[in-house]
RNA sequence: GCGCGAGUAGCUCAGCUGGAUAGAGCGUCGGCCUCCGGAGCCGAAGGUCGUGGGUUCGAAUCCCGCCUCGCGCACCA
């Protein structure tokens, strides 16, 4: 049992005592101020109302009833306009550093999920194109949701659903095939809506010498698939340089090929949501909280692109996935209500809320103080891959990670590429680097740290304490990302902890001490390379052991 | 016009699901350390949290109106 959670037990017990009504809940929370202690709760606050008391009154009369000395609470307070803060003595404050060590990789895990089965979906790029910058804030954002599930006891599948169907294909496959005639010294043009890219290009001259049978490039449909191909390989290098791994990669076009949309047409008109109009089949999404009512089936007899989605999330539920969440961009956003509204429809006991959606805004590149402009139809962008070769996997995954998504990101491409300690992902894993370098310099083994035997009252520096705290702050602070599917808390509490880290070395040296200090302080600097590294690992980024 | 998101220090952004005097980095200013260096340390200034109401013991956080910006508003995906 952990300090804190002995102290909310004394709460619970305490507040009974003076006949607050259950449940009782008390929430423990660090204070802002160091000088207000370890641990501060509101409760008194909260039981004001129901117990017609003054809120400090109540709280004098909860510290009086509270009996925590024996499990190391210093001295309890009232404070303010009722708050109790709970002090802790330098000790009692550090034991939780026997579970960081006792615990190693395992710090920070937690079972909320019950491994219980979640589908996280993302990238899902259509393969038209390389990977561009928005697709690299996906993969590291869905990489990282997936991983905080698997933190806390999710049992995740990572799928990427490719369009690989529909009018955007044909226009890729109508792309090279102007190409290719224009290889051939025929003035075709790209068609409407075609890709300019030198990808395009590219792709028409590896058609020609792997298809010596068609140097016209007359069969539409074996260039089309060929086109899909080539980029689907190109966009599994583009994943493999940024260090992203898909349990399954998902095709719309199977969606066809095993009846699958069919079948779900049938399902929605029999659910009765359907109606024709205008020699359209329209599906009456206003049933379930859309603006106005939508297409399924288009005059020329082709479904339009929800009916599909609408087949594939229906697959992920009969997959055994209770749990969906689909990462994707805000301009996407409209497709949620739909996709949830022909799910309704469809009457299959899948909850309303089905699946979750985490939308993230447009990413800027900045170089030199000046945007990147990024234009697709002209061909000239930014792809994952040259920012990955430029700054490198570790920093392009942190700077995608470390603004919460419903904020537009500045990727500073001078900023990422630096070695300096204002380039954050520089900043955390100097301070990994640091903790391992103590261990090098002493020739210590830091899996022998198992903190037994040390005098844990030897850890009393202010900076010592502060550390420990966000040390110890780690599992809740993963729990409480993986709630709220926001991996940038871990990368902001990763840059907090690392600055503490820094302060503590720079004041203290743990080497070359009297052997009570150097013991305690060799706890504390294999407990804070743990967290460091849990935590970078947990983001998909490497934690060297020097630099 | 409608929907979604954002608006917090000069700049880039946090703010732990309603708590105490709103924080960090960079920048600015002042001081210190330094054999070497793409260095480091300490401190200070800087805020009507876009705005006007409301909810309550208490609001950057929740509700409503308005303003500004971004993204969507196809029988494209």
């Amino acid at each position: 049992m952990t300090v804190r959670d002995a102290i909310r037990a004394g709460l619970i017990d305490a507040a009974r005592e003076l006949g607050a009504p259950e449940p009782i809940d008390p929430v423990l929370e660090r204070p802002r101020d160091p000088a207000h202690g370890e641990w501060a709760t509101n409760l008194a606050l909260t039981l004001a109302r129901p117990l017609r008391r003054k809120p400090a009154d109540i709280a004098r009369a909860l510290a009086e009833h509270l009996h925590l000395a024996d499990i190391g609470v210093d001295h309890v307070e009232v404070a303010g306009p009722g708050f109790i803060n709970f002090h802790l003595s330098a000790s009692a404050n550090a034991r939780g550093l026997l579970d960081v060590v006792r615990l190693g990789e395992r710090f920070g895990r937690s079972d909320v999920g019950a491994g219980r089965r979640v589908n996280v979906e993302f990238v899902s790029a259509n393969p038209t194109g390389p990977l561009h910058v928005g697709h690299g804030r996906q993969a590291a954002l869905g990489d990282a949701i997936a991983s905080l599930l698997e933190w806390t006891g999710w049992d995740v599948s990572r799928e990427f659903y490719y369009n690989d169907a529909g009018v955007q294909i044909t226009n890729l496959g109508r792309s090279v095939q102007a190409r290719i005639a224009q290889l051939d010294g025929r003035d075709v043009p790209i068609p409407e809506g075609g890709y300019h890219g030198e990808y395009i290009r590219e792709i028409a001259e590896r058609y020609v010498v792997t298809h010596p049978e068609d140097p016209k490039g007359a069969d539409l449909d074996v260039i089309t698939r060929f086109a899909v191909q080539e980029l689907r390989k190109e966009q599994d290098l583009d994943l493999q340089a940024f260090g992203v791994r898909f349990d399954t990669y998902f095709l719309e076009s199977s969606l066809y090929t095993d009846g699958k949309v069919d079948e779900t047409v049938r399902a929605l008109i029999a659910g009765g949501h359907t109606y024709e109009r205008d020699d359209a089949l329209w599906l009456r999404t206003t049933d379930f909280g859309d603006d106005k009512d939508r297409v399924m089936r288009k005059r020329d007899g082709t479904y339009t692109y929800f009916v599909p989605d609408v087949a594939y999330h229906v697959t992920k539920w009969q997959r055994g996935f209770t749990r969906a969440i689909n990462v994707q961009g805000a301009d996407h956003h409209s497709t949620v209500v739909r996709v949830r509204a022909g799910l309704q429809a469809l009457n299959l006991g899948i909850p309303a809320g089905y699946p979750e959606y985490v939308l993230h805004q447009m990413v800027t590149v900045m170089r030199g103080g000046e945007e990147v402009k990024i234009s697709k139809r002209a061909g000239s962008y930014v792809t994952v891959r040259d920012l990955v070769d430029e700054v490198g996997r570790d920093a392009v995954r942190y700077f995608f990670l470390m603004r919460k998504g419903d904020s537009q990101l500045v990727f500073d491409v001078d900023l990422a590429r630096s070695h300096s300690e204002e380039n954050p992902i520089y900043y955390i894993q100097m301070a990994h680097a640091r903790m391992s370098g103590i261990f090098r310099v002493g020739n210590i083994d830091p899996a022998s740290i198992t903190g037994e035997g040390v005098e844990l009252d030897a850890l009393a520096e202010p900076e010592e304490q502060e550390l420990i705290k966000a040390l110890l702050d780690f599992p809740a602070l993963v729990a409480g990302a993986a709630e709220a599917l926001e991996p940038h808390r871990v990368a902001g509490y990763l840059l907090d902890t690392a600055r503490l880290a820094h302060l503590w070395y720079h004041k203290h040296h743990v080497l070359n001490e009297p052997p009570r200090l150097m013991n305690a302080r060799l706890l504390l600097a294999r407990a804070t390379q743990l967290v460091v590294r849990n935590g970078l690992t947990l983001l998909g980024l490497s934690a060297p052991e020097r630099m």
